[in-house]
DNA sequence: GCAAGGTC
């Protein structure tokens, strides 16, 4: 029997050829260069010929009748006639496997295992039963191109999956009847009002708009962020030395196990209690091992995030390049979603290839010699590839691809590797009746760290605690922050969140970043080393003018995108046909077209306001009169809308308000300040509250929503831990964003019904013109704008790292000039330091500047904070009987030992 | 000139 095996792709017809053949074959050219076929008998005596496609052979397309953008209303392409064909240029993979066909008896298809797969397998069934009507088909399904799995295959063939090839047929129909009618519709409909859109098509496709959404959106939460400020308490002893020693002190710094709080009546109330008794007593010192976990085998996402992340180049460049190693032979396949190696994977000979490496052959010889271990296993698995990982060792690459096959390389022979281990010790204390703790890192292994210097994992010494001990702190400081902005949208984050939300594939997820940057939708911005995706006016306009239209699911995020795979998926399990789920969905984006039409106003004044600079005006009169169906002497422009306007193509640049003078496609305003740290030298991402911004921009008072602007989700701690069964807020949208928030840290709408003023009480004298406050026992940094300066700590590389300064406490918008280092300046000491002696003299309510109370007890304000009662304040011996009562400007550090 | 999904 003579057997016809068709391929995916070249490469996999040249791999099983060699596994079923032991290396004998024979090789045809055919008329397409990259297309061979092979010819051997197989071990079961049958004449096998191998060749292969390139991906799919057929293509949809509407017919003539439909095909021009003026040649219909665009609504009319959800039922026209759709048709499908060869291209040109796949018109000689065609004929070759027609010609194939006609001798053969039994077609084997050998796609990859995946929908698609099945989908190209039918398309060559078709194009071969053109000329063998009755060949008898058969599928070889296989996970690897190992020789036990593609002997096993094409011994044991099974039947192809009709039911995912019509899943796909059913997404590539629904694909090109809603992305041309909503695309042409948009176009036409901007282009004839805004001649500076009109060098290309204004697109829309289910992938495209909400990945432009994610970019749109984080965006908006930027904008709409306002800090807030929050108060913790620091507390920190340095250590002492005997005077023989040589070394030097050290400051530990305690972390407050409540965090911060965004009252500031109930932090100083609970700051009260603590300098009360601040004799600070070691609860428990408890030391454990530790590890730090060596990466995952890697994906093609994955390759991408960290790829742009670490080297520095677009999600797309990476997988480009990735190819072109893959297609020199230096890397397996590059497109693969799986993280787990299989069990017979030969990692043995793969480590001695790169044994011979100047940089990290040495790490791959000290793999032989006992130090491997097997990679982690990761819970992907496409069953079609594994994860990628060199094939050959090459040593004259350069520039970009020498980055990214070392990155690969490392990375492979990091996973190969041993965690890295360290020993941690927690020292827990408690001061006042409050809890903190302060941590220590010691490595003992780095391990995979040695040849993976992409991951940091840094030491942190900490002096010798023992239970029971007790200590005076030398600083207890009640101290002020702020909450940073979040920063705009990395490449590598929206390649997270497109993986997450199921917007493309593998190996679509970066042509549709590109394709929202080539559409002009999104523009790249370099801050420092990292690349920020920033909307243009006319991706903010697009999105904005869908979002007023006010859709039950939005245009511009997954959920619609969503429901089509989940459509796919009732296919696939036979729940449903292939034209039912068709139709449904059909009728489902028809109806949202109607209305996007019908509203398009929406869109347009959008844009309008965005491309000219127009201030909002919510009383554009509306466009002239309800749609008309019969209107289809200009079908391309929604009937209901405004007549084209008669500006020149640079109409927008006379348009005023936004002094942008470019018009066109333009970003939207400078971002800010780039991400900086606060005082607890956290990253801001994990310190920003969320700003509450529904789609359309406006404030959403009753629901808390995560950076994807979805509302969060509360959760509990269930692993072992000392924070087991506390409850916390997070991402809401699958984990798309870092938002996290203890649910037990009071926020101040929910613990005090006193509003925390962003301007404090202050002392009557004050120097106007910012530095310090005039009164001369209490320093008191003010800025130009007569607020509380706030103490910073520059995060930036370079020269200043690690130095403290103080600014302006406001948003970057309304912030002064003001600024001064922490460490210059002769009153400024870093903090304001009170002696214990001063805490004493100083004695009016911070509330109301009068003496004999104190200011949680202030008779002339509200009395919600009495709740706390009377606490000494600033001594540890003597009580509120005492009767100081203090300026809240002075209340930020009242406590210093000598 | 439209989509997304394969592959070159």
């Amino acid at each position: 029997m003579h057997v016809l095996c068709v391929a995916e792709k070249p490469s996999i017809a040249k791999s099983i050829t060699q596994i079923l053949s032991g290396g004998q074959f024979n090789i045809r050219t055919t008329s397409n260069k990259f297309i061979k076929n092979y010819d051997f008998t197989y071990r079961t005596h049958d004449t096998y010929t191998v060749t292969s496609v390139a991906g799919h052979l057929l293509a949809f397309d509407f017919n003539s009748a439909f095909r021009g953008w003026n040649s219909c209303d665009p609504l009319t392409l959800f039922d026209a006639a759709v048709e499908v064909k060869v291209p040109e240029d796949k018109k000689s993979i065609e004929k070759n496997l027609v010609s194939e066909a006609r001798r053969t008896q039994m077609l084997m298809i050998w796609t990859d295992c995946d929908r698609e797969g099945e989908n190209i397998g039918m398309e060559i069934v078709q194009i071969c039963r053109k000329s063998n009507p009755n060949i008898n088909v058969k599928r070889a399904k296989f996970s690897a191109i190992i020789p036990q799995q593609i002997h096993n295959a094409a011994q044991h063939p099974v039947e192809l999956d009709k039911a995912q090839a019509d899943a796909v047929d059913a997404r590539t129909i629904l694909d090109l009847r809603l992305g041309a009618a909503f695309t042409r519709m948009q176009s036409l409909s901007l282009q004839a009002r805004f001649g500076q859109l009109s060098q290309q098509p204004i697109s829309y496709g289910p992938c495209q708009f909400p990945t432009l959404g994610f970019v749109v959106s984080r965006y908006e939460q930027v904008q709409a962020f306002s800090p807030e400020t929050f108060w913790y308490i620091y507390l920190s002893l340095r250590t002492t030395v005997p005077s023989s020693s040589k070394e030097d002190p050290e400051d530990v710094e305690f972390t407050w196990k409540r965090g911060r709080l965004f009252d500031f009546e109930v932090s100083l109330a609970i700051y009260e209690g603590v300098v009360t008794n601040p004799t600070a007593r070691v609860t428990s010192v408890t030391q454990k091992p530790t590890k730090k976990w060596k990466p995952l085998p890697l994906t093609t996402v994955e390759l991408q995030k960290s790829g742009s992340r670490l080297l520095k180049m677009t999600p797309k460049k990476i997988l480009d390049i990735s190819e072109k190693l893959y297609q020199q032979g230096f890397l397996s396949y590059p497109r693969t979603e799986t993280d787990q190696f299989d069990p017979s994977f030969d990692f043995m000979s793969l480590i001695q290839k790169q044994t011979t490496d100047t940089e990290w052959g040495a790490f791959a010889t000290s793999l032989q010699d006992g130090g491997f271990t097997r990679p982690r296993q990761g819970k992907k698995n496409d069953n079609a590839h594994p994860p990628i990982h060199p094939t050959a060792h090459v040593a004259n690459l350069a520039g970009d691809e020498k980055k990214v096959y070392e990155y690969i390389t490392r990375r492979f022979l990091a996973c190969c590797s041993k965690d890295a281990e360290g020993w941690e010790t927690t020292v827990n204390v408690t001061c006042g009746r409050e809890e903190f703790y302060s941590t220590g890192l010691q490595i003992i292994e780095r391990n995979y760290l040695d040849v993976f210097p992409y991951d940091k994992w840094v030491g942190k010494h900490i002096p010798e605690f023992k239970e029971g001990e007790e200590f005076i702190p030398t600083v207890c400081e009640l101290k002020e922050g702020q909450t940073t902005r979040p920063s705009y949208l990395t490449e590598a984050d929206l390649v997270g969140l497109m993986d997450k939300n199921g917007i493309g594939t593998d190996a679509t997820i970066a042509q549709h970043i590109q394709t929202i940057i080539d559409r002009e939708y999104v523009v790249e911005k370099k801050e420092g080393s990292i690349k920020y995706l920033i909307p243009s006016k006319l991706g903010i306009g697009l999105v904005e003018g869908y979002n007023k239209i006010g859709f039950e699911k939005s245009l511009s995020k997954p959920q619609l995108r969503r429901e089509t795979e989940r459509r796919m998926v009732q296919i696939c399990d036979g729940n449903t046909s292939k034209q039912e789920m068709l139709n449904q969905s059909i009728e489902q984006y028809r109806e949202v077209f109607l209305r996007a039409r019908n509203e398009f106003n929406q869109v347009i004044s959008s844009v309008r306001r965005h491309l000219e600079g127009r201030p909002p005006d919510e009383n554009m009169p509306p466009d002239q009169g309800p749609h008309n169906d019969d209107d289809d002497n200009n079908p391309g422009n929604p009937p209901n809308a405004q007549p084209p306007t008669n500006k020149p193509p640079d109409g927008n640049r006379r348009g005023g308000g936004g002094g942008n003078g470019g018009g066109g496609r333009k970003p939207a305003p400078p971002p800010p300040e780039p991400n900086s740290r606060d005082d607890f030298g956290i990253a801001s991402g994990s310190l920003s509250r969320p700003s509450q911004v529904d789609s359309s921009g406006n404030s959403d008072p009753t629901e808390v929503l995560c950076k994807c602007s979805v509302p969060v989700v509360e959760r509990t701690v269930t692993k072992e831990s000392a924070n087991k069964g506390r409850k916390f807020r997070a991402c809401g949208n699958q984990g798309g964003c870092d938002f996290f928030e203890w649910m037990d840290i009071p926020s101040s709408s929910s613990v005090a019904s006193v509003t925390v003023p962003t301007k404090r009480m202050r002392s009557q004298t004050t120097s106007g013109g910012g530095g310090e406050s005039s009164s001369n026992d209490l320093p008191v940094k003010r800025c130009k704008c007569d607020m509380t300066a706030v103490e910073k700590t520059v995060v930036k590389e370079g020269i200043n790292k690690g130095r403290k300064f103080w600014t302006c406490p406001n948003s970057e918008k309304a912030r002064c000039q003001f600024f001064e280092w922490g460490d210059e300046g002769t009153k400024s000491a870093p903090a304001q330091v009170l002696s214990q002696d001063r805490l004493k003299t100083n004695d009016e309510c911070f509330k109301c500047g009068q003496s004999g109370h104190w200011s949680n007890a202030c008779p002339n304000t509200g009395t919600s904070s009495n709740k706390t009662g009377n606490r000494a304040f600033g001594s540890n011996t003597q009580s509120n009987t005492s009767g100081e009562c203090f300026k809240a400007s002075q209340s930020f550090v009242l406590f210093s030992t000598p």
